[in-house]
DNA sequence: CGGATCGATCGAATCGATTCGAACCGGACG
DNA sequence: CGTCCGGTTCGAATCGATTCGATCGATCCG
């Protein structure tokens, strides 16, 4: 009798039924006061801890978790603070409806299989995909064959499948036209991944037709919308300060008159690389060249400058994914979400220097 | 029929007994080649993707589902990165042995209850808990009176619960002794959180004696092992960038013959936090002020500036909790443990000044 | 040619709870 | 005194799979 006590011994110590002992807990159905009391008591001395939880999923088909696909590999997720506060908002939406994330890491090392086991035979609910996915992506169609529902976040529009986005390609475009309207017109961009390849180093215009993640393209796509083609592209293996760096030295080290007057970064962790790399060849920010971000976090390593940028309600964002599984799992079918963002300016951007 | 299809459907599909399907599917117990077959094409032709894991987890009554409680660690992620790049080696560990992370919020906001709901009612096989926990702590009474098996990490020795740590009181003595070599004797230091009520600012003898994280007494203690009695203690309610810098403004402001020569910071994020604001009063680091932290992250933007550090195995600590969970899964009783680190010489400590 | 053996398949019990309809009880009412 | 009724409690079915012991059929050997 070392086994954890069930339902049923609770049930036999407080001499009822196994059906009223349930009531006890769920508190649904009526039943007298004294009884509940009586089982609660039975339950204390038996050191019950309340009913087994997997007794409850099963019968109600619901295991009340929400599978999260954390990006390419947890490992750089992790290091992306805009995945990480989504999450943050994401959990604080949906705690309180008794639902838990469980994490999912996306297609892993090459050599692993395709897709984690979690998601072939996980129990859950819903599932969320950070950083999109396309629709061939394996952990994708493994999801949907399995039947359950799926959230995207800033991923491509897929029929079906909710999306939930920022409006980053308008985002973009307005700092594209703060910059023009400053007098800049060599202006380069540092990008976020094209694709699962993770490339790294200029991008031909071969290469540009590559692009696989949306996020990428959107943002191109918004210097594209605000009239300004850009004078260089510099693809990143991922959102990291160092790449930041690396592409500032490959970007700004050729001669002051053909050399990028500004540099708008797809993220505010490349754009303060590319401060940082900046300075390091000796170029005094805004002054030598302006630099700007996307996604306005605060970055305390930058101070004094302050990184102009666009800032994206993250938090916000975790929140209307929380809301879209709510909806979902009441049987609805929620809107696509597209958040706005907002310009910032900081001290990073000033007039482009005189020629 | 709007359902979705079960074993028994499949079973049924296949002209053969549920029993049969099942060990189709699972590959436990001997089944013929063409039987098998049969099943899966009779799988495929319902859209059946696979046994329903809550079915699965009632019998085997295991959920797969190891819960971490991240403290608010989650929240402050991206500022915590130590927590995070644990978390990451601990997901790479158990996800071969099919195990899932479900993440659990620690204490909440003041008027949440005491515990996330998915502590008293989640399913789960093993409960991690970050950064510790007293034995009063309400998250860790409940887990413990579920009779959820323990694993925790950076807290005190608590009986008959697994613990991982590292020897950072070994660690910080050995920063310690690193500065008194070059001559130091005003020794001030910046400390992680004392407990719970995370205040902030200089710690008087009394608020010393009120230390119940376990963590920041330990680096405290560790100073003292190699003799170095500080100067001032200076209390942070969190580890983060800006924290360091508040605290060097508070210890870095007197003049020189009092002012300490050297600070050492309980984390990298506090040092690097000390080495800016340091830099903001105008103080050059290691000539004027010798800076030491605690936990061997790379930070891009101290460049060209290296830490001087103790370098901590952080994914070899999430390995070592996966291992902890194994072990316990598989009945036994693991045996704590305790990683060394390694003082990693930077560029921002150096003699100390000539008074 | 009959009995032992082995592999494949099947039936039924089981995991721990929820839930629905039936049964039960005391009191109120006709 | 019999009936009806609201409030409780109970029994049994159910959720979807796993697993053990039994059964069945065919092969192998004496």
């Amino acid at each position: 009798m070392s086994q954890r006590p069930t339902l049923a011994d609770v049930a036999s110590a407080a001499g009822v039924s196994v059906s009223t002992a349930s009531l006890a807990f769920s508190g649904a159905g009526p039943i007298a006061e004294a009884t509940k009391q009586r089982v609660l008591d039975a339950a204390a001395g038996l050191d019950y801890a309340g009913p087994n939880p997997l007794g409850r999923q099963l019968r109600s088909g619901r295991s009340g978790i929400v599978g999260v696909v954390v990006g390419d590999a947890l490992r750089r997720s992790f290091r992306e603070p805009v995945s990480v506060q989504l999450l943050d908002g994401l959990v604080d939406t949906i705690s309180p409806l008794g639902l838990g994330v469980l994490l999912i890491p996306g297609s892993l090392e090459p050599g692993a299989p395709a897709v984690d086991p979690l998601v072939e035979s996980a129990a859950m609910d819903v599932a969320v995909l950070i950083w999109g996915g396309t629709l061939d992506d394996p952990t994708l169609q493994a999801l949907q064959r399995r039947g359950i529902p799926l959230v995207v976040v800033e991923g491509q529009d897929l029929p079906g499948i909710v999306t939930v986005g920022i409006e980053d390609r308008d985002g973009v475009a307005d700092i594209a036209r703060h910059l023009t309207d400053l007098g800049h017109e060599r202006i380069a961009t540092v990008t976020l991944p094209f694709g699962p390849d993770r490339r790294s180093g200029l991008a031909d215009t071969e290469r540009l037709g590559q692009i696989t993640w949306s996020i990428a393209q959107r943002r191109l796509d918004g210097l594209r919308d605000a009239g300004v083609t850009p004078t260089a592209v510099y693809e990143t293996p991922a959102s990291l300060v160092e790449q930041g760096k690396t592409a500032a030295h490959a970007l700004l080290s050729g001669p002051p008159e053909t050399r990028p007057t500004a540099v708008v970064g797809q993220s505010d962790l490349l754009a303060s690389g590319v401060v940082l790399g900046a300075r390091e060849l000796g170029l005094r920010v805004p002054q030598d060249v302006s630099v700007a971000g996307f996604d306005g976090l605060d970055l305390p390593w930058l101070a004094p400058d302050v990184l102009t940028t666009v800032a994206q309600p993250i938090a916000e964002k975790g929140a209307a994914v929380g809301r879209a599984i709510e909806a979902l799992l009441a049987g609805g079918t929620p809107a696509d979400e597209v958040l706005p963002v907002e310009l910032r300016l900081g001290t990073t951007t000033g007039p482009a220097p005189r020629a």
